[in-house]
DNA sequence: GACGTCCTTGACGCAACCCTGACGCCGCGA
DNA sequence: TCGCGGCGTCAGGGTTGCGTCAAGGACGTC
């Protein structure tokens, strides 16, 4: 869920923003100048900034010195003031984008997606997903498989095939589901192709091929990857 | 030097533009219509795009499309249209910020500064730019190859090659999305392409080139760099 | 205008992969 | 006990994909 923090001193600004927000599913924090808002910031770490500019205890450009000292969240500057001068400072000064007050309340939440987008891959260390068993490991976005150590060679079909099943790792996959997935819409009788590349799979990860432990048969109706 | 690609069919405006942002040390493209665009783009990877929506040959929508396909380039969009709906179409296609006509150029300029530094990479401390191996060392930022004490030499494609590799090292990166990446958003299927220039990678780089150690191929899938 | 560099393109041999059919095993019901 | 359907295994053959080489063309430099 993505946290907003709306930093504003007139009411009816920040209900209505926070209404808004809330309705799309956003968490919201509010702030009635910069003080709480830099405080909010650093308790809260939100995903966004919505800043008013014209706070009661401080210059908002200072609010965004402030937040830039320590974080990359994008801020959202939101101002009644036009002038070229107050949006090149601001935006210098470290702010992502710029609204003039009055604004459409369609186009501030593009803008915030936008926003929120642009940070979303950057922002946090991008972690691989690594499924682990007992006896080998899968590397989804690396499309890379270990055991003991060692890096085991697949096939672009035992890959594409062994992906839909840790996908649905502890679920049953339908023998129709599994052959659409992977070898595309228009198989879906051919379990043959099945029993041989599964075959392929238990034979370069599981211990023991022939009594599989993760690559389970449910006779008549599928596969199903156990961890 | 920061690269600009301004995409405008108003001669006036492209040539403000061009004038102002040469005279900030920038270095700038210009592309009259979207098939253009899109091809500078691919041809030349600048570091942002100014992207006026109103195009003789395409829906500007269409052109943030075709870049967002490949590659995450701040699109900064300028537009005559004040519509809020125009304004969400374009964010939501993935375009970074929305500047209507008549436009001040400092405020355009400060928010391209927005823009390239918030794709600036994280942080200061950058030690990610050199990859080392036990055959040779990548300098990402000098962009530079030493093999042995000595600089290697790597032709444009060679070195854009290598580059999407090593910034995914251990990752398996597809086929498709190494051509896009590399020879642009329209290429996809020319394989051939890949086995010329990893050969020429790998006669550069590898110790035995017959046996590449580092630059590893998963056939029908993609190909790999492993340190 | 000659030269060199780089990108593109085609051809060829070879290895790897995918498909296919045959066979045996097992569990279940007649 | 026999028949049957579903599953696992194996091996062969057609096809695809990869590595390699070499030639042609575009481009810039001297």
């Amino acid at each position: 869920m993505t946290r907003v923090l709306v930093v504003d001193d007139e009411p009816q600004i920040t209900r209505a923003l926070v209404i808004n927000l809330k309705a799309r599913k956003y968490e919201v924090d509010a702030a009635p100048d910069g003080a709480t808002a830099l405080q909010l910031a650093a308790a809260r770490h939100p995903d966004v900034v919505v800043l008013d500019l014209g706070l009661p205890d401080m210059d908002g450009v200072e609010v965004i010195r402030g937040l830039r000292g320590w974080t990359r969240v994008p801020i959202l500057v939101l101002s009644a003031r036009h002038s070229s001068d107050e949006k090149v400072e601001a935006l210098d000064a470290g702010a992502d984008d710029y609204v003039t007050k009055p604004f459409g309340m369609d186009e501030l939440l593009a803008r915030l997606r936008a926003a929120v987008r642009r940070a979303e891959p950057t922002g946090g260390g991008e972690d691989d997903v690594i499924v682990t068993t007992e006896d080998f490991t899968v590397d989804l976005a690396a499309k890379k498989v270990n055991r003991d150590g060692r890096d085991v060679r697949l096939t672009p079909t035992e890959w594409h095939l062994l992906e839909v099943l840790v996908r649905n790792t502890g679920r049953l996959v339908g023998q129709k589901q599994l052959l659409q997935e992977v070898w595309g819409p228009s198989y879906g009788t051919e379990t043959n192709y099945l029993r041989v590349y599964m075959a392929q799979l238990r034979r370069k990860l599981e211990a023991d091929p022939s009594h599989p432990r993760h690559f389970v048969t449910e006779p008549g109706m599928g596969y199903r990857f156990e961890r």
